[in-house]
DNA sequence: CGTACCATTGAACCGTTTCAACCGGGGTGG
DNA sequence: CCACCCCGGTTGAAACGGTTCAATGGTACG
C-alpha cells in the first residue's frame, strides 16, 4: 500500500563511516539512509556483541531501546504466568526489533547463539525516525511485513497439525539459509530443538519424532543436528500447504469446517470491486 | 512510538455532511481528519450493507478495496488447501480491514451477521493516506496495535489451554461490548459457535463443553446463547494468564520450559539501557 | 408444523504430551 | 590424557486433552 522509499545509499561507505564493513548496511530499514544519514543515525546509538543466551530486553521491562541485529539468531518470547514459553519469532540479521508502540517490551529478546547488534535509545530513535519520511515508510513497510508473517503463524498454531508445522517451519528457514544453486534446498537450524518447539507450540520431542517421520518419507536429509537439505520440495510444500495425502487414513483430511456462506457476494460486490480500482 | 495524530474533527458534522450520523466518524482513522478532509475522504468511497454470510472479499483475490465497518462484526479467515479453517479475527465498527501492502487479499472477510460499511478503492485510498500524514500516522499505530493482537493471538493459540484460549476470549469480548457500570462484565457474543472454535483453534464441540465446565465452576453465567456475564473475573483473569490452580492434577501445570538462561544481562546491558533514553 | 441449522451432550479414538531412559559429543578436572 | 559429567537430542511407553462421530435438543423461519 505504502511504497517502500527506494535506496537512497549508493556511494560507497569510506573507512571512516561509522557503518564501514557493516554487513547489512543495505538491508532492512538502514538501506533507506543517505551516506550521511546513515552515519548521523549510526551514531545515536552503540554497537554490543552478545553471547549465546544472553537478553537484550526481558518482557514487561520499560521499552528503553531498539536493537538492529548484524549478525546471528534472536529468539523473542512471551512467557505465561506458570511458566509456560513460547516463542513468537527469530530474528535475521537486517530486522530491527524491540520497536514497539507500547511502553514495556512485549517480549523477551535473547540471542540464540553469538550475535552482533546496533542498540538505539528509543527516544532518539523516534525523534529520528519522525525526521526522515523515507526511514518512516520502510518501518512501517517492516510492521506490515511483520503483521502478515503473525497472521501466517497464527494459522500455523491454529489448524495445522506438528508434521505440517514442522514442514512449514524448515521451508522458511531454507529461505533464511544462503543457498548453492543447482543444489537441493539447505536450512540451517541455528536455534536448539526446544526454541523451534516452542515457536511451533509442541514439545521438543515431537520435533525429533517428526523429523525422523519426514527422514522415513525421503522429504528430507540430516545433514548435521542444525542443518537439514529438502529432498523432496515439492511434497514439503504440499504438507506445509495442509495437502498432504496422508498414509494412516485416507479419509481424515478431507474437508473439515470450510463452509464458505456465499460465494463472493451477490451483484453489488461484483459491480462494486469491479467498477473502480483509482 | 509514532504518536497517534491527534482528532481534528472537532467542527459538527452539518446535515449535508456525506458522514453525518455515521456512528464511527470519531473512532478509528476518520477521526484523525477535519471535517471537509473527511468529506472529500468519504466521497471517494460508496457505502454498503451486507447480510450475515456475505462476503466482502476472498483470500487470494486482487485486493482492490479496503473497507471500513460502521456497523456489525466481520469475520477475517484463512483456509488450507483440504478446506482446514482458522478465523485471524474479527473486526468491529471503527475498524478499517482489506488494507494490506500484499497484491492479493491474505485472508477472506465475511459478515457474522448484519452490516454496514464504507467501500473505498485502493488507489484512491493510497494516495489519499500519502497526502495526509496524520491519517497516515493513525494507519501505522493501527497496524502496531495489530501486530501486538496478532502476537498475543500466538500465545494463546501456541501454548494455552482450550479453556484458557476461550476465557482469554471471553475476556477480550467484555472489551467490545458495551457495559453497564456497576454491573457484572458482560461480553456478547455474535458469531456462531463455530466461528469462535475456528477463531481458538479449537472444534465448536470443545466450545461448548468449556463454556459449560465455566458455568459449573461458576466464573461465568450464560444469559442467552450469545451472551455471557463474568461473574468472577479475577479468577477468569488468572485462568486467561495461565495461572490457573488445576481442579483435578496439581502438579499438571507447573513450569514447563522456563529457562532463562541469563537474567537480564551481565554489566554492558544494565549499564547500557540505564545510561540513555533520549 | 415441519425443517433446517446451530448448540449441546455422550462415548470412542487419536495425536501429542509426559515421563523416563538412553545416546553422544564437548568441556573439565583429576 | 582420559574418565567423567553435563546437556541437548533421540527414542520408547503410557496417559491425557481434544477430536471425531453420532445422537439429541432447541429455536427461528418458511
Amino acid at each position: 500500500m505504502i511504497p517502500s522509499g527506494s535506496s537512497a545509499g549508493d556511494a560507497a561507505i569510506r573507512g571512516d563511516h561509522p557503518c564501514f564493513g557493516c554487513p547489512v548496511r543495505d538491508r532492512a530499514l538502514c538501506g533507506a539512509l543517505r551516506c550521511d544519514e546513515l552515519a548521523a543515525f549510526r551514531r545515536t546509538g552503540i554497537a554490543r556483541r552478545l553471547a549465546e543466551g544472553d537478553a537484550l530486553c526481558m518482557e514487561g521491562t520499560p521499552a528503553a531501546q531498539v536493537y538492529n541485529l548484524k549478525k546471528g539468531v534472536l529468539r523473542l518470547s512471551k512467557l505465561l504466568r506458570d511458566g509456560r514459553r513460547h516463542v513468537i519469532g527469530f530474528a535475521f540479521p537486517g530486522d530491527f526489533v524491540g520497536v514497539t508502540t507500547e511502553e514495556e517490551h512485549p517480549f523477551t529478546i535473547e540471542a540464540t547463539c553469538d550475535a552482533e547488534i546496533c542498540q538505539f535509545p528509543r527516544g532518539r530513535f523516534t525523534a529520528f525516525v519522525a525526521g526522515h519520511p523515507r526511514f518512516e515508510r520502510r518501518l512501517f513497510a517492516a510492521a506490515a511485513r511483520d503483521l502478515a508473517v503473525a497472521r501466517e503463524q497464527i494459522l500455523v498454531l491454529g489448524r495445522k497439525t506438528a508434521i505440517e508445522r514442522l514442514a512449514t517451519f524448515l521451508l522458511d528457514m531454507t529461505r533464511r539459509t544462503r543457498q548453492v544453486p543447482g543444489e537441493p534446498a539447505r536450512a540451517e537450524l541455528p536455534m536448539p530443538r526446544g526454541d523451534i518447539a516452542d515457536y511451533l507450540g509442541v514439545r521438543n520431542e515431537t520435533i525429533s519424532r517428526e523429523l525422523g517421520v519426514l527422514k522415513s518419507r525421503r522429504l528430507i536429509r540430516m545433514i548435521r543436528t542444525h542443518e537439514v537439505t529438502i529432498i523432496d520440495r515439492a511434497a514439503m510444500e504440499r504438507l506445509a500447504a495442509g495437502d498432504d495425502t496422508p498414509t494412516i487414513r485416507p479419509d481424515r483430511f478431507r474437508a473439515r469446517t470450510a463452509l464458505i456462506r456465499r460465494p463472493p457476494s451477490p451483484l453489488q460486490a461484483i459491480k462494486a470491486d469491479a467498477a473502480s480500482e483509482n
